[in-house]
DNA sequence: GCTGACATGTAACCCGTTACATGATTTT
DNA sequence: AAAATCATGTAACGGGTTACATGTCAGC
């Protein structure tokens, strides 16, 4: 019965600044894309429930021509729903499945190339997620004198410190193979 | 349309043992609890979806009193689908979501302390994991003459070098908040 | 006139968990 | 006699993705 945390990612992006639904697909794409993502089909639906339980107020709808864009803020009920969540304890029992380890778990049924390719195959995807990281940074720098800044840095940080042992582990694991 | 990756589990569990969907049960608590989960709602409709699919067998009943254990075994249809997964290559699209560092990103919301208990609870969660690696390495030690193990090693330092990875950056956001 | 970004949304589907149901057997 | 573990399952629910639907606007 995981709580749905869309609206939690919502509230806490609008408590930054007033966005658009599709600012706020913009928003993660540039930012909290390693570590979060939301569908159209989750966004806009629950972008109409907050709104009716005002938890969210849409500002204001600009039109040019007929193209529509609804801008949505936080309320003051909001924020607070927002900040009680924050407050709260997380509970860590959500283990996140991988598929690779999975089948590393399996590899005696296949021969050591196929394995070698597995490693090396998330060797490469890890240093593309290292690249991400970097356009990240680049991205995120106009907010460097924001409040929010120091935190965004401890994100990406994180996202770093794991890509980084990752890689030292597909390296290991992939030298030991091929002695 | 993610793939059922439950068959998948089960397929490799059974090509290393005949088991009951008890067993497998604890045989994922014993292995690969880090980074795998199922639950009996997939877990037993699974298992007979792939008996009646031929990918694995019945081969006994038994009973000692009314207690029933149905153990399984793989076919040989169900190592070529398990094969065949295993050299598939894995899509790594799939980001995982982290409550944590959703809630991290949002903390100039709220007090230092408030942020401060997010990362020291962390803490304190990637420790219990880290005695957790020890147990089952212990657990899996009985296993140390198959040619499963060094891969299962292999499995067990990813999560061991993640969790050192995230101890060490758990640690470094408390020194500078707290500094 | 076409492509690609802008912009919002819906319907279907599936994966997976939770909670429940049932009953035997072993241990305390 | 109670509690824990063994053992297999089902029903309901909900979260989340995919794919589709619709239309505008800017630039080439």
């Amino acid at each position: 019965m995981e709580k749905q945390k869309t609206k939690l990612v919502i509230l806490g992006l609008l408590s930054i600044e007033p966005l658009s639904g599709y600012d706020i697909k913009k928003f993660i794409a540039r930012s909290i894309r390693h570590f979060w993502s939301e569908s159209n089909g989750q966004l806009y639906p629950t972008l109409n429930t907050l709104l009716s339980n005002k938890l969210i107020a849409l500002d204001r709808i600009e039109q040019k021509g007929k193209k529509v864009s609804h801008l949505y803020s936080i309320t003051e009920e909001g924020r607070s729903v927002l900040e009680r969540w924050l407050a709260e304890k997380t509970e860590g029992k959500k283990i996140h499945r991988d598929e690779d380890l999975l089948k590393l778990f399996f590899c005696k049924n296949v021969s050591p190339d196929v394995c070698l390719e597995l490693l090396r195959s998330r060797e490469k995807r890890v240093q593309e997620k290292l690249e991400e990281f970097q356009e990240i940074q680049e991205d995120i720098k106009k907010y460097s004198d924001s409040p929010h800044y120091r935190f965004w840095i401890f994100n990406l940080k994180n996202g770093l410190y794991q890509a980084e042992a990752e890689l030292r582990w597909c390296r290991e694991c992939i030298r030991e193979l091929t002695q």
